[in-house]
DNA sequence: TTGAATTTTCAGAAATTTCTGAAAATTCTA
DNA sequence: TAGAATTTTCAGAAATTTCTGAAAATTCAA
């Protein structure tokens, strides 16, 4: 199967791209190949598109499903495996953000959480715990946001991110309502 | 210069982590070092401690550099260069933030926007250009949000981090005082 | 200037990751 | 249940990335 040329532009630039979010160059082509084809694709199809051996192709496939990012589907009177990109845009956005914090930040967090447990020694493991416990709280509070955000609707979401610089109107304006307690308690 | 055990485990982890962050396992073990040690620290230190040669030491803070995570500081009566992270953690978060926007989702975007400059020429590539115009929007909405965010002051962005699932009633507080202007044009 | 101290560079070595393709395992049909 | 179709596995090959260390370049003090 020969790919118009933009379409393989695209598929070669997400194999580089993909490296940097999570997989290796031709897992990454054959995510964005299914991405853009508008039918399912069996593993030979995917081999012979991207030029890339057929074990290989196997070994994407499995990961990609890991990642929950592909589908199998079967196709009437055709025993191979066929494949389809799981769910929108949007849905594997979330779905890739979702999985790097369950790879990458959750062991972090477990990591760092160890390390406060321990006492300090000296001052400089004074200074050392502090840092870490910085970069525990920050990590805490950036993937307990992003649940928050994960269980809004899409539609909500959206409109939150289309807020721009209205967010901080909408703060002040919160704040406003809400009366400041805090900074009230201070001042008073 | 010998390492507290806790220490080595965070620096090892960091290297390991750094990769999934856009660099490599000893640029990731020099930013750790230069984050828990509470003074300025020349290249033969780094080397030294981290057992790595000389030249990759300095390599390694070239890119750090080049990433605005560390800054040089000169120590008097010392000839060395000595260096210290930039910033609080927070600091240095944004920046990374930025720097992978910068690297990595705006070469993307301005593909993606030669991509749908272009006619499609049949129905599949009418197909895959819809894709590729969803994945610009997203990939457009999440930066210009991210831009927003950065304009917040870091107090803002946390107390909205903070709000947690308050943000949707605030969402729903605004459009009821807004009066939900195109929801309302679709009913009546 | 000179030359000692320091940093940078970069060719080749080492380590790591990715890929191939043939063999093994699995699944399905008749 | 045989055997054809298909997928998976994995040892070794190929490609890529990272690292070393010695030489070149730079900086600075006297």
């Amino acid at each position: 199967m020969e790919l118009p040329e933009k379409a393989k532009v695209f598929v070669l630039h997400f194999g580089e791209m993909g490296s940097r979010w999570g997989f290796n160059r031709t897992v990454g082509q054959i995510l964005a190949l299914l991405v853009i084809h508008p039918k399912a694709l069996n593993a030979d199809q995917i081999a012979e598109t991207l030029s890339i051996s057929r074990g290989n192709v196997s070994m994407g496939l499995k990961e990609l499903q890991s990642w929950r990012l592909i589908q199998l589907q079967h196709v009437a009177g055709d025993r191979k495996d066929y494949f389809v990109t799981a769910g929108s845009i949007w849905d594997m956005a979330k779905t890739v953000f979702e999985e790097r914090r369950k790879r990458e930040i959750d062991p972090t967090l477990s990591l760092l959480r160890a390390n406060l447990l321990e006492d300090a020694q000296n001052e400089d493991e004074e200074y050392a715990q502090q840092r870490i416990e910085e970069i525990h709280d920050l990590l805490e509070l950036l993937t307990q946001w992003g649940d928050h955000l994960n269980t809004l609707s899409p539609e909500k979401l959206e409109s939150l991110m289309k807020l721009g610089s209205g967010i901080s109107k909408l703060l002040d304006m919160k704040d406003k309502i809400m009366g400041k307690k805090s900074q009230d308690n201070k001042a008073g």
